[in-house]
This record gives C-alpha cells, structure tokens and sequence, in this order.
DNA sequence: GGCGCAGCAAACGA
DNA sequence: TTCGTTTGCTGCGC
C-alpha cells in the first residue's frame, strides 16, 4: 500500500486510491466556498493560518480534505480545556441497542449546538447542549478554514485504543446533504478507514480497496458530500495506543425539511 | 498478540 | 411481501 509522509505532526497518509494534491496556500480552499465573499478572503487568511496546506483525499465517490488545523501547544490547550468542559452521556443515553441486544457504547460521547437542535443515533434521539466557550472556538477555527458554518457538533472520547467506532455512514435524514462534515481530532493519533458501500462483506459486487488515514493531534477532516453516501468509515481497535482521543465531528442540522438553519447562523 | 474481515443478531421503513 | 439497512461482538485466518 502506497503511503506518504505528510508535513507538520502528522506521520503518515496512505491508500492505494489516493490522490495527493500539490500543496497550494490556503487561498484556493477558500474560493472552493461560494459562501465566503470575495474581499473577506484575504484578511481571514491573516486571522488563520494553517500549519500546513490542505491535502485533497480522493477516491471514486469519496471526497476529503485534510489539513492540520492547531498547531500542537494550542491542541493540548483544546484538549485540557474540553477535558474540563464536556459532559459526556451516561447511563441510558452511553448504551445502545443493536438488534435487540443493549451494549455499552465502546467510547463516550456528548452533543453540543444550537439550542432546541438534536441528533438521532441508532434510533436514541439526543438533545443538544449549548456551546461551550472552548466549542465555539473549534467551531470558529473550522468555520474560518473552510467557509461552512456549523451548527451542531458530536463529540467522541475515546480514552485508549480499545474503544473504537464500528463501521457507519453518517447520512441521517437531518443532516444538510450539501454541508460537509467536518471532523477535528485532538489528542492520540488515530488510524481512520473510509471502505466503500459496493466492497463490504463476502458477497461485495467490487474490489475496491479501503482509503486509510491518521488523524493527526489538532488534525481537520473534511468529508465533502457525496462521500457519505458511497463510503462507510470506521475507527478501528488499536490496541498499542494508551492515550485518549477527543473527536469533534461539526454538523449542519436541517430544522424541518422546508426551512435550514442557515437562516438561524 | 494485533489486525482485518466475515458473519450474526431483530426490527423497521421503503 | 421482500429487501436493504442498522452497530457491535465474536470467531477465524494471517
């Protein structure tokens, strides 16, 4: 498998179906969103500035962008500073329900955003807290690099390698299919694999390699429609890692099905 | 021992 | 009525 050293604090970026875009300064991610106004670019580039250029990841159907967003004092900052802030859910709301079976959820997780907004997981719909001073930083900080606003946002603590997320998509009817999601990691480095839809199980109809990543300390994934519809993405067990991970994946939440939260940001 | 992957579980909606 | 989808665990092979 193909695998190639990326700049910064990230190690490694590999998959036998990735492309790798040439570095380009931050300009030209910016003019990918219609939403920032022209003469706002140039003076976001000096309010932001990246550690280092985004890298395009791209396969048949899967579209990311990947960059680092903190540099690393200011992500252990993140971390100590959310470690002292989020509320994780426990009891009902940290298990779930598989097919009639009730497990605990191998990791924790806490939502945060909008008020009155809430997300639906495995069937448990769960209510959104308000920002906390440390969210709406990340959120800004991601809102400046990539010209989308958010306005919900999933956290997943994972505290070692054990705990880990199974394979899923991310395509629940409430999410705006226009809106990319986008995920900032924070703490252990963890290995991330995008399989697509047509290449699961025995009986899989193509041979299409899986795209694996590591998400990278103070780390931003972007997953551009339509990646969610073709490609499933999992955090694996790895269990030499001894260290927490904090996952923040921001989401923009479809109020009904005629009216957008855009019109509340 | 770590990792990747297939198979399995029950219920619901299209 | 049938089919697809769902998430986490377990077992097996490498």
């Amino acid at each position: 498998m193909d695998q190639f050293v990326l700049q910064g604090q990230n190690k490694r970026l590999c998959s036998d179906d990735v492309k790798r875009r040439s570095p380009r300064k931050k300009k030209v991610k910016v003019e990918k969103h219609e939403s920032v106004k022209e003469e706002d670019k140039e003076s976001s580039f000096e309010e932001f500035s990246h550690p280092i250029p985004w890298q395009k990841i791209e396969a048949g159907g899967l579209d990311c962008d990947y960059a680092l967003l903190f540099l690393k004092e200011e992500a252990d900052e993140l971390f100590r500073q959310l470690e002292e802030e989020v509320v994780y859910s426990t009891g009902e709301e940290a298990k779930v329900q598989v097919f009639g079976k009730v497990y605990n959820i191998p990791r924790k997780q806490a939502t945060y955003g909008n008020p009155g907004l809430t997300y639906t997981y495995s069937g448990v719909r769960r209510q959104a807290w308000p920002w906390t001073p440390t969210l709406e930083y990340i959120r800004n900080a991601v809102t400046d690099a990539t010209g989308q606003k958010f306005n919900f946002v999933l956290i997943n603590r994972y505290k070692d390698g054990q705990d880990h997320m199974g394979e899923h998509r991310d395509d629940e009817k409430e999410l705006d299919p226009s809106c990319p999601i986008a995920s900032v990691s924070l703490g252990a480095a963890r290995d991330f694999v995008f399989r697509h839809r047509d290449a699961r199980g025995k009986r899989s109809s193509r041979q299409i390699d899986p795209v694996k990543l590591e998400l990278a300390h103070g780390s931003l994934l972007l997953m551009n429609p339509p990646t969610n519809t073709f490609w499933y993405h999992s955090l694996p067990v790895r269990r030499k890692v001894l260290s927490p991970r904090i996952n923040l994946t921001f989401r923009r939440i479809l109020v009904d099905t005629r009216k957008t939260i855009k019109e509340e940001l």
